[in-house]
Parts: structure tokens; C-alpha cells; sequence
DNA sequence: GCATTTAGTCCATATCCTGAACTAATTGTG
DNA sequence: CACAATTAGTTCAGGATATGGACTAAATGC
């Protein structure tokens, strides 16, 4: 008798039953994201672009005009023949999405409404670090206080908020973010009541999610957010890839000299040892990076030479990700945005010289890209999903 | 006034209009995926597992049968009070998956069916470096016939093949496979008419494919093909990871040296220069894979340092991998897999030197695992999605 | 033998998409 | 300026599918 092998499938998708309800949900959101994506649209144009009837669009957008979310747009005078449509366009005040950051020299918040427009911004600059994470907490409360202020005076109904953390996290904890000398802290801060309520992201990561809507590059790609720290943002297909315990994408952990210097990490011969901005610094000796880029712009061999030599250890990283990952582009953010114009041929030459060539662009988010992709996550949600955005809604109304 | 931004959004889920042939899909989806995973079932279990309610499990169990997928198993005598559930499990005879693999030194061709069973399987060794690809394909093209042949005979209908190729593919293109000598590569075997056709993947990723089935690693895993290349299959959330050109888990490729010896690759200081099983049989002086097991279990100490040395880099490699996708673990596959009571200790070693502890496991399957893949792959495919192979059997009836 | 319990089917109902008929608003043309 | 042509959008009947409850079926336990 044959020994029965079961087998593991993936469940990718059949995560649980489709019922009308979850059907309706999908539709929604095709339409909503169709709106959200490409701008306003007429009814028709939605019919063409989704899939689905007329009728059905109409019901759609019936609905998503009852929660608010979608509003009648101006008509473009287009001089074709037939009845002009009537468009739908994202409503602006549908909802908004806070983002929160507490960095090593600053902490910021920002509020961004369903269109993606900035609604709110305030940063306060402040040394983090070795601060008493209580403290800290206590501050970002008082700006997440003033930025929930804000949106109530503009009449925006808060979706929810999601603080970027330069670490590892876990639901409602810093796991760990070595810069601010963070281990373990629960984050519970006192936000009014919101569908999604406050969750908690790697700053990298959010940064890539920026530049994603940003449309910077493509659906595929790997975001480097140089710091201090390097840190690496990986979208896989318009997603965000975590990894199994959400620690994916650490790029300045790559190991580039198995016998070199010890770093923060427990390793040794790290990416962030040999072109973070401290190794930059330190070999530049300019003593920051306003002095830096300063020095790199008056062509001063020394400063070059370590932005150079930081672009090919770069480079070299950057080719084992190609091979590992197979991006369709790698942005260069933080602080490699900046120094790209005398970063960037050192980069690419380092790419080519090991077999691979993937496309490199510059990022064009300054340092507001990390909050600026905790608000627009937020706000992604409830394009992703209106129906659990409205349900919650209600739930805690 | 504010300048209009429209974002973008990821499209994941959102590919789609959600109709009632979707939801009956997903529906029919969800409860062979529930059989085929965990095995027999009754309709009771099938509710509980599910979400949907008797009824709908009644009628979506109800097409599976008329269908052919599943039919009635060998009820389990349980002694509790009740009816007992009349048990619902996969029919065997309900599709076939024909997996076919061109190695180096190897064809071979494998057919499993709905319940992954092995049906019939067949290797012939040939080298086939450097003869014509037409020739190699037409030999491949008996092997496939003798299996569908073999499908035949067991009433098992075809529902697609796979091939399995040490190189990189594009859609019914080998790309470039270097250790064949195989570059843009048109693949068109005259197998019979079948649901799905024939796809083309690569070696590794199959491989990898088939560990996720045979269910060793979990749902995020890397899995290293360790031969005279090194190939990664790179599994997340239970799905094959292929990247924007579907060239990703060139694991081989990582740099570890970047001014090391060229690589065929057009880089220098690969990983498979220095831990391919060119690299460990030269340091060894063994003459092949066996003189090498030999002398290991010997107790030779050039063949241990050799092996070592390899699985120190290994390991250093998949440290750089491990911060970078953030696996659950590590499967050592292929040489690898048979070299592991020497390798394995330097393996783990680097990769604390490292700061990283992924979980390292060992392959069970020998050189099977990329045939095994393959057909897996096509089975698969019935079982994601019943109703588009289905309605494809139809169309070509 | 009969109550109890669990499994599975059947049917009326609700939800939601579709398709066709219908209404609405615009351009072009005689 | 009337009217055909064209395109947009709504409404309603019809169909597919899930749900919930009533009903039937088959076992255990007293």
C-alpha cells in the first residue's frame, strides 16, 4: 500500500472564504484604488479600467460616495461627442493618516489625506539619543496631539497613525534600534480612536514605501535609506517585504570583509561599517555632513575620495542584492541622495564590474520620506480595504 | 492651490474584477487546497476549517467530486457520538503534473499526482555540456513520451508539465544556462495537449519548491542547490520568489571577494568560486563528488579543510542573505546536502561570527528535488486554482 | 427502543454581479 | 433648429452563489 505523502500548498490568497460581502469589499477597493491611482475618472472610464458592468460601477461608486470617501470631480471639457461623463474623484477629506517618527536627531508627524496631499507637517529637532524612551514618548505625544488638533480644525477623520522607528519592531514594541539605544520599548501612545489605531514600522521600509507612491521607480525595487546606519527598503511587486520576523532589508548588515572590524551588530566587516555616514565622515574628516557635502561640491580630492570609497563598497553590496533579489531599480536615498552626484558613477562602475546592472535612480524625498510613508501607509489602508475602513469605523462609533 | 498628487498604490489582490465565477473559484480553491494540505476531511471538518457554511461546503464538495478531484475516502472509525462524516479526499486519479529536468549530466522525467504521489519517474545519464541543444531536446522529448505514455496507462489525466533547467528562463525560452552552454534556447517539446502546457522554471527555484512540499523548512525559507553552480530557491510566505526578471536567488553570485577571480558570470569573488564543487574538489584533489564523500568520511584532512573552507563562506554568504530576506531558515540542498556532517558546523559558525542564527536544516531529497518540483508545480496549479483547469480541460476537449 | 448528538441535504432568502432596456446629455448635420 | 448619432449613466429583471434554518440520516448511550 502506497504510504498517503500530504503535501503543504501555498495559501497565498485562499487565506479564507470568499463570501458576498468579501466580494463587494474587493470591488471597492478596485474602484477606489482606480480613483486613487490614476485620478479622477468618469464612471465609464471606471467600467473600461476595472472590469466590471456599468451597473456595477454605478452601485460602487454609489456607495463610496455614501462613506464619503469619493466625491463628483471637475469635468474635463473634452469636445467628443456623446453625453460627457460625470467624474468621480478621490474626496480629499474621505480620511487622512498620521505619521509619526521618532529619529535620532528629530521627531516628526505629518498628516496626508486620502489624495496624498500633505495636510500637516511639524518636525522638532532634538539628540534622541540615550534620552529616557519615556520622555521621548512623552514629546511625540504632544506632537501626535497637535497634528490630531490639525486634523480636527480641517474637519479630517483620522484613520489611523503609524510611527516609523529607526529599528526592528514588533506589534506595539521597539524590538531594537541600536542609534536611539532602544531594547524592547512598548509603544502605547494616548491617540484618540481610529479604525486602525497606531502601528509601528521600520523607518527604512516606510521610506521605500514613499518612494513607491512617490513613482519614483518601479514596482520592484530596493530603496537604500543612508544614515548612520544604512538601511534597506525592499518592494516586491508594489508591496512591502517584511521577511519571517520583519527584519528583512537590512542592508548595511551585508557582509562585505568576513575578517573586518567588529560592528553594532554582532558581526563583522558590515556595509555600514565601510560606507555608513560615520565611515564617510571619519575618512573625510569633515566633521558633518553639511561640511561634506560642502567639501564634495569644492572638489576636494580628500572628501571625493571617501564618497567614492563608500560608493564602491556600496556598489558591491548593491550587486549581491541584485543577484539575491532581482530588483527592477535600487534608489539611493538619505544621505546617498545628496552625495549621488559624486557617489553615484562609484556605485554603478561597482555594479558592472560585478556582472550586474540594475537601473539606479536618485531619490528626490529629503529626509520627510520615512514620515511621509508612515501617513501615506496609513492612508493606503484604507484604499487597500474601504469596507474594513468603514466597518471600524462604525465599530468604534 | 494645491497641486493635485495622485499615488501610487499597490496593486497586490487588486489584479482583478471579484465575480461570482471568482468567489466560486476561490471558494473550490480554498476547500481542495484544505484536502490536499492536511489530508482527508469530512464536510463537517471542511466548515470548521473553511469559514463557509455546510451548505456552500455541500456544493463546492459536490462539483470537486463531479469534477474528478476528490471523492469519497476510507472513513476513520471514530468512536464518538453522532454520524459519523462521510470523509472527502483527494482523488488520485483526478490530474497528473509531468515534471521533465535537463542537467549537466543528466535527463529526467517524473509524473506525480493530485495527492503527490510519485507515479512514475525515469533518469537517464548523458552528459549533455556543449552538445547541440536540439539534440538533448529531442532525446528529452522520448523521455516525456515514455511518461505521458506511462500517464496513459495509469488513466491519469495530464494537467500540465514543468521543466527544470540550471539557468535562466523567460517564456518558452532557456535563457542562459551556462553550464550547459545553452543561450536563448527555444523550448517547444511536442507533448500531448494539456491544461496548463509546458512552463519552463529554474532548477533551484523548483527545488526549493519541492522542499516547501516536502515540508522540512517552513513558509520562508531560502533553499541553497549547492551543484557546480550554486542556485538559491527563495520561498516566501509559501511562494517562489522570483524577482522583476525572474533572475532572483542567484545565491552563486553573492561577491564575498571583490577582487577576486573572475566568475563566468562577468563578476569576480562569487560565492561559486569559492564554495562551488569546482572550488572544494581542486582544494580537495578529490576527483569527484563520491572521492570527496569518501575521503570526508575518511577522515582526510585536506578533504575536511576543503569542505570547511567552503562552508565558512557558505555561511558568510548566508549571513549577507539572512539580512537581507530575513528567512525563517536555511535548507542546505544538493552537494550541500551530502557534504553537511563536515559543512554544516562552518556553516553555522560563520553565520554567529555574523551576527545572524537562522535555523540551518538539511535537505532529504537527493537529486530529485528539481523533477519533483517541477511536476509538483503543475499539480499545484490544479489545486490553486480547480476551476481555471477545469474550464481549460474543457476548452481543449 | 428512544433520546441525544452530530453530519449532511434541501430550500427559501439575501447579496451582488450582469445584461438589457431606458433615460440623459452632448455633438453633428440637413 | 429639429433630429440622428453617440456616449454616459440608471434601473430593473435575472442569474449565480453564499447563508440560515428546517429536515433527513446515522451513529452512541441509557
Amino acid at each position: 500500500m502506497l504510504a498517503q505523502m500530504f503535501m503543504s500548498w501555498s495559501n497565498r490568497g485562499m487565506s479564507g472564504p470568499v463570501q458576498h460581502s468579501a466580494m463587494r469589499g474587493s470591488n471597492l477597493a478596485l474602484v477606489l484604488g482606480a480613483v486613487a491611482e490614476t485620478g479622477p475618472l468618469t464612471r465609464s472610464q471606471l467600467t473600461a479600467r476595472t472590469g466590471l458592468t456599468k451597473s456595477s460601477i454605478s452601485g460602487l461608486v454609489g456607495d463610496l460616495v455614501a462613506a464619503g470617501l469619493v466625491g463628483e470631480g471637475q469635468p474635463a471639457p473634452t469636445r467628443e461627442r456623446g453625453r460627457p461623463g460625470s467624474v468621480v474623484a478621490i474626496e480629499r477629506q474621505g480620511a487622512a493618516g498620521l505619521g509619526l517618527e521618532v529619529n535620532v536627531d528629530y521627531l516628526a508627524a505629518m498628516v496626508t489625506d486620502l489624495g496624498g496631499t500633505v495636510r500637516y507637517r511639524h518636525t522638532v529637532a532634538h539628540d534622541n539619543r540615550d534620552r529616557p524612551p519615556a520622555e521621548v514618548l512623552a514629546d511625540l505625544a504632544r506632537l501626535a496631539a497637535a497634528a490630531t488638533d490639525a486634523c480636527d480644525e480641517q474637519g479630517l477623520p483620522l484613520a489611523g497613525a503609524c510611527l516609523a522607528v529607526p529599528g526592528t519592531v514588533a506589534a506595539g514594541v521597539v524590538r531594537r534600534a541600536p542609534n536611539l539605544g532602544w531594547d524592547d520599548v512598548p509603544v502605547d501612545l494616548p491617540l484618540p480612536r481610529s479604525a486602525f489605531g497606531l502601528t509601528l514600522e521600520n523607518e527604512a521600509d516606510l521610506a521605500a514605501l514613499a518612494e513607491l507612491r512617490a513613482g519614483t521607480a518601479s514596482r520592484d525595487f530596493v530603496h537604500v535609506s543612508g544614515e548612520i546606519g544604512i538601511g534597506g527598503g525592499i518592494i516586491v511587486d508594489g508591496e512591502l517585504f517584511r521577511g519571517a520576523h520583519a527584519r528583512a532589508g537590512e542592508l548595511g548588515h551585508v557582509v562585505l570583509d568576513p575578517d573586518g572590524p567588529a560592528c553594532s551588530c554582532g558581526g563583522r566587516g558590515c556595509l555600514e561599517r565601510l560606507a555608513g555616514l560615520d565611515a564617510i565622515l571619519a575618512a573625510s574628516g569633515a566633521a558633518d555632513r553639511a561640511e561634506l557635502e560642502a567639501r564634495c561640491a569644492a572638489g576636494e580630492a580628500g572628501a571625493l575620495a571617501a564618497v567614492a570609497s563608500a560608493g564602491r563598497w556600496l556598489g558591491i553590496a548593491l550587486a549581491s542584492v541584485t543577484n539575491l533579489l532581482d530588483p527592477e531599480c535600487v534608489v539611493l536615498g538619505g544621505v546617498f541622495a545628496a552625495l549621488a552626484p559624486w557617489l553615484g558613477d562609484a556605485v554603478e562602475e561597482a555594479l558592472a564590474r560585478h556582472g550586474v546592472q540594475p537601473r539606479v535612480v536618485v531619490s528626490e524625498l529629503g529626509t520627510e520620506a520615512a514620515v511621509r510613508g508612515a501617513a501615506g501607509s496609513v492612508v493606503r489602508r484604507v484604499v487597500g480595504d474601504p469596507a474594513a475602513y468603514l466597518l471600524s469605523r462604525e465599530d468604534s462609533a
